[in-house]
DNA sequence: TAATTATGATAGGTTTTGTCTATGAACATT
DNA sequence: AATGTTCATAGACAAAACCTATCATAATTA
């Protein structure tokens, strides 16, 4: 059976008439006699009771076309839905970012994006770089705001912004004599890091390990305001992402802040998704607004 | 679009692989590929997203596939109707008959079509020739049983029964003592006739004004029973159908009943139906108990 | 009653669509 | 690097839909 078909019985049904109908569907008589009989042939049932005046459905006919009008609808509705969509800025754009750099990044973005792309939908997720993967990967996200480079073979990234490092530290701290800081320079064992699984830590640590000898801190928190906290209450130093800073969340009078020297203390914010993503184009629109906030702030 | 895309579509949402959703629908993978491709392309959007690993619906898809999944549901219950009704003594019959025979025979005939059609699902409705034909014509009955020869070019008919045509009268009357009777021999004066409308009163008045030139009586009533409730009563003289004398309606100690001998004082009794109904073969087997049930008794 | 008109069915040929096999390209795994 | 898996592409072939021309039948009109 084919839609069309169904297309041609209501339109027969409608007009009582053959050519009528023919002609409201642009095709020939015959094309609507023959394909309403193999219509009939494949349902083993006549619908269509013929006369010299007016052609009128039987009563199983009825029900087919009420059948056929649910149908019909259905696959009208499945037009309507992809007219709309097929404007590759509308629907849903569901995106995430880790939790060291949302609270910084995404509120700007949320705004800028709802501008720029009024009829897309926004959804947002905040969560570490492995949970966040696992949702590109099957599917319940269509980008990710991340800061470690992709291994996940069949994911790929859009580069939005190298961000530096900055230290931060108690105002009364030995450090904040010192003009031009790195990381051999920092007493790691006064350090306050994340805790596992924020990829933040790793790159901090790595960092620290790469730079210095010293005995890293144990010391560990679930987030970055935490951290601060501790700084302002001269429980530590500790090293943070300079949009913390750009952002305002470090202007406190208790914390010193100055930045990295090495040419490595830094992270590179990608935006991630799959390469197999059919929204190249707005993924791309995306990232472009992205890297704008993050250049300009 | 055609329904089988959306088969496919279906298939290869299920299966997220192509192959696997060929395999099911029993065509080739490239004609997967390809039909999902024209989908998409007449829908203007990204219906599946491709991976060496996995196929997953795009958002988009997922929204089209639950419209196609009702679409297909519709169908479904199209194919699941007609095989039912593709029994040709399954489904509604509706049948009509006149006032002056249905009290007699439709009591009857209920049982035994119910009894020999039990698929069927029977409407009966009571009304004149005139009503009667006009629902047959526009389609809202499938048969009719009359007392009149099919003028309507639409329709035609099988004949079920001649029907003879009794005189009743009081029993005191003067008819009482004539042994074999015919119209002329009968008081016209004193006939109690139907209202206007009802064929077998127009039957009566023709048969009277060609065999006698009495003149007639005005009297007239809406109902046989009426008629023969009047007649009990002394009040006058009437011509029934045979089957109310048969269908024992005549069984009071006050009526006489005779024949009329006249070869014309008959009714045929038909089953009438359009000629194009496409349930020739039910209604050849409709006509074939009724007459049976008439013959019988 | 006969001619005319209207309607749906049928036939034959053309175009469009769907399907297959064979093969290719991209990616994932060994 | 080699192998295997997966979807896409190409070209040939088959099926289906469609068109024009024509027919048969019924309804209308002369």
């Amino acid at each position: 059976m084919n839609i069309r078909d169904l297309v041609y019985l209501r339109a027969i049904a409608r007009h009582r008439h053959f050519g009528k109908a023919a002609e409201n569907c642009n095709v020939s008589q015959p094309t609507l006699s023959v394909q309403l009989q193999k219509l009939e042939a494949t349902l083993g049932v006549i619908l269509i009771e013929r006369t010299k005046r007016a052609a009128m459905l039987t009563p199983i006919g009825e029900k087919v076309l009420a059948l056929a009008e649910d149908a019909l609808g259905a696959v009208d509705a499945i037009h309507s839905i992809t007219a709309d969509a097929s404007d590759p800025f509308s629907g849903q754009f569901r995106f995430g970012s880790i939790p060291t750099i949302s609270p910084f990044l995404v509120p700007k973005v949320l705004g800028v994006l709802g501008e720029k792309f009024p009829r897309l939908e926004l959804v947002f997720r905040e969560n570490i770089t492995e949970r966040l993967t696992e949702d590109l990967l099957n599917g319940d996200l269509d980008a990710a705001i991340l800061a470690t480079p992709t291994e996940t073979p069949r994911l790929m990234a859009i580069p939005l912004y190298e961000e530096p490092l900055m230290v931060i530290y108690p105002l009364g701290h030995d450090l904040a004599s010192l003009d031009d800081l790195d990381v051999s320079d920092l007493p790691l064992d006064q350090m306050i890091l994340l805790t596992e699984g924020h990829c933040f830590r790793d790159q901090t640590v790595d960092l620290c390990r790469l730079q210095s000898k010293m005995t890293l801190s144990e010391t560990s928190v679930t987030s970055l305001e935490t951290i601060i906290s501790l700084v302002a209450a001269g429980q530590g130093i500790s090293i943070v992402p300079a949009l913390a800073h750009s952002s305002g969340w470090l202007d406190r009078p208790q914390i010193g802040v100055k930045p990295l020297r090495s040419k490595t203390a830094t992270r590179q914010l990608n935006l991630t998704f799959r390469k197999s993503s059919p929204r190249r184009a707005l993924l791309e629109a995306v990232a472009e607004q992205m890297a704008r906030v993050l250049r300009e702030g």
